[in-house]
DNA sequence: GCGTCCAGGTCTACC
DNA sequence: GGTAGACCTGGACGC
């Protein structure tokens, strides 16, 4: 049995670009169904029990959530919500960012198609994961310790869907286990250390969502995590809502090389120069603007 | 089949 | 603070 929950979108926002944004929402516990256009996830409730797979889709400008449990009670039901609203920002205002880039012909497309919002996952802890799985390695590599991590550390729903394993099931594991089975190789000493900071309170990454701190000293703090370095703690500032940073990897400057540079290899200092106009935005922009044909593509 | 390169980088030792 | 070398994995590629 399935029950169906709505939920109010907000105004400058579509719920294609968003949950196309970035390739977030092919690493599982996130499914996304192209022909459909329907965004689906596993929840888990205020224990990190009960999974519930539910898929999220656009129903005429609201949000259609069908849950496969019948039987949510109402903090359940209330975290389901919440957690939606989180991963696709619903409460995050882009119109700053889309005013600043009203008059920059090659990116007016952005909010002309209410793009820009970046899908995440429910926790922080999820994202740092997932983050260091994509570091020095294919997009299919990344897609298969995640998958991995799911498969092996996840709780099962009655239909077999899998949820993201929690800090404590992730602690309860060797770095062999994350080597053998995994397949996370260096990274495998990395996860089970973050996994026990993070299990007993040592380290919150939730906490990063409403930091006082300066972006500068934020990141600081994203890089005591061994596995996270330049690239990995600027992604993560975008994914808790701070532009400020690029997040260079290999894909993103080869992406720079072939559409601003002739395809011409150049210094990371020239791509943070073209991109300098858009202030603490930067980071949104670079990545709107290397996605942009992604977009087309939908719209063909 | 085998060897090499490299992909959505980071860590450590050393200077 | 800057840099060289090492680090897991697995797909692509050349031979």
């Amino acid at each position: 049995m399935t029950k169906i929950i709505y939920l109010d979108s907000p105004e400058n926002f579509s719920f294609r670009p968003t949950i196309y944004s970035h390739g977030w929402s092919e690493l599982l516990p996130f499914e996304i169904d192209e022909e459909t256009w329907k965004l689906s996830y596993v929840f888990t409730d205020n224990n990190g029990k009960n999974p519930t797979y539910a898929t999220i889709s656009d129903e005429n400008g609201r949000l259609a959530i069908e849950v496969e449990n019948s039987e949510l009670n109402e903090d359940f039901q209330a975290k389901i919500l919440n957690e939606t609203k989180h991963i696709l920002r619903l409460d995050e205002d882009l119109n700053k960012f889309y005013k600043l880039i009203e008059k920059q012909k090659n990116l007016r497309w952005i909010a002309d198609a209410n793009a820009g919002r970046l899908v995440r996952s429910p926790t922080v802890f999820e994202d740092l994961i997932k983050t260091i799985c994509t570091t020095n390695c294919s997009w299919s590599l990344t897609k298969n310790m995640t998958r991995n991590l799911v498969e092996k550390l996840g709780i099962s729903t009655k239909n077999g869907k899998k949820s993201f394993p929690t800090a404590e099931a992730m602690a309860n594991q060797t770095p062999e286990f994350y080597r053998d089975e995994i397949r996370a190789g260096y990274r495998s000493p990395y996860f089970h250390e973050l996994a026990e900071a993070v299990a007993i309170k040592k380290i919150n990454p939730e906490s990063w969502l409403k930091s006082d701190l300066p972006t500068n000293e934020l990141k600081k703090e994203m890089k005591k995590i061994k596995g996270v370095g330049d690239y990995a703690a600027e992604n993560l500032l975008k994914l808790v809502g701070r532009y400020d940073g690029l997040a260079l990897d290999s894909w993103l400057r080869a992406q720079f090389y072939k559409k601003h540079n002739k395809e011409t290899v150049c210094e990371d200092t020239q791509i943070t120069e073209f991109y300098s106009k858009f202030g603490s935005w930067r980071g949104l922009a670079i990545w709107c603007d290397m996605t942009e044909r992604w977009f087309k593509v939908e719209k063909s």
